[in-house]
DNA sequence: AAGGTGTACAACCGCCTGGAA
DNA sequence: ATTCCAGGCGGTTGTACACCT
């Protein structure tokens, strides 16, 4: 049967969001946290499908998300994760818990697939390195397509690694691959989904940023602080950890940072570590290199970031 | 200076999936 | 076992801004 619309088309505004419905979202879901996003619209009276809502939410509005620039090493990881598992961008991003599903697909459709084009002389118009082998077809077996899993995440936590070591003198490399994985696994590693690196819960959620979001919009009783939203800003990034940036329609707010103590009041346990490269890592270390011996395939010798795409094609 | 073109990114759309009833 | 629903995902579009001629 057909679906019905997940919201009335009627009455649904659509377009931007203005600075006013972000406060109302915000102000919601610290009161209520996100989720039940069919119940967001009228409970707030927002006139926005519920899907709206939470793409706002998830893509914007989310604290811990970086907006900006992307790192050499972010964009390394993204070439080096498509490659290895197709536009599965929601996974790639997963490694990337700054970073929204949209923000990496959009980069990767505006920046680097053109730049990949342009490195390989690539003209079939998508420059992405297909992920061939990477869909489970139809037939497969859910066995074959777990082992498949497997090796996509194997792979990709060498990609992760590779592309993360440069950054900062993590620990020194493993001679676990030297050519000789042995499959031999541990029990628990087989076949389950990795570790969630630092932060990688369903959203990272640090009280400081959404503290500096709400204090800079002048809290939830809807008065608004100063200027109105849309004030060009400077161009620092929440990166930076003293300010956050909420752009509308081009005009960026440049929130300041609030004294405060957690914001939401479903936080009750630490956040996640954010996801900042900066930083020791350690989760992702632990995972990287405490279970590294899972490589059925791996990619011979040659680093990742020098490797061509087709190189990582070994299943 | 004005118009055209390209770029970046927010947002929407439709399909898929997992879980609850 | 089946149906329904909410949420998630990837593809695509719309629009504002930047750059070029």
């Amino acid at each position: 049967m057909a679906r019905p619309p997940c919201c009335d088309k009627e009455g649904v505004k659509k377009g931007p969001w203005t600075p006013e419905e972000d406060l109302v979202l915000v102000s919601y879901i610290q009161d209520h946290g996100p989720g039940n996003w069919r119940a967001v619209p009228t409970r707030t009276g927002l006139m926005r499908c519920s899907k709206s809502c939470r793409l706002r939410w998830t893509n914007y509005l989310r604290p811990g998300i970086r907006r900006g620039n992307f790192t050499e090493q972010e964009e390394k990881l993204i070439v080096h994760l498509q490659a290895l598992l197709g536009n599965r961008w929601a996974a790639i991003a997963s490694y990337l818990p700054e970073r929204t599903d949209n923000d990496v697909k959009n980069y990767w459709n505006t920046h680097l697939k053109r730049k990949l084009q342009a490195g390989s002389g690539d003209g079939d118009g998508d420059g992405a390195a297909k992920p061939p082998a990477h869909r489970p077809p139809p037939s497969n077996s859910k066995g074959q397509w777990e082992r498949r899993l497997q090796t996509d995440i194997n792979l990709a936590r060498r990609a992760l690694r590779e592309a993360l070591t440069p950054l900062g003198d993590l620990k020194p490399q493993p001679q676990r691959d030297g050519g000789g994985d042995s499959p031999a696994s541990t029990s628990s590693s087989q076949c389950s989904p990795p570790p969630a690196p630092a932060a990688a819960g369903p959203y990272v959620l640090t009280a400081d940023t959404v503290s500096r979001m709400l204090d800079g919009w002048a809290g939830l009783n809807g008065k608004r602080r100063g200027g109105a939203p849309g004030t060009p800003g400077g161009a620092e990034t929440a990166s930076t950890g003293s300010s956050s940036e909420v752009s509308y329609g081009g005009g960026t707010a440049v929130v300041a940072p609030a004294a405060g103590g957690p914001v939401f009041e479903y936080e009750t346990k630490p956040p996640a570590a954010p996801f900042q490269l900066m930083m020791p890592l350690s989760a992702i270390e632990s995972w990287l290199f405490d279970d590294d011996t899972h490589f059925h395939r791996p990619v011979q010798s040659a680093s990742l970031l020098d490797a061509a795409p087709m190189d990582y094609y070994l299943l």
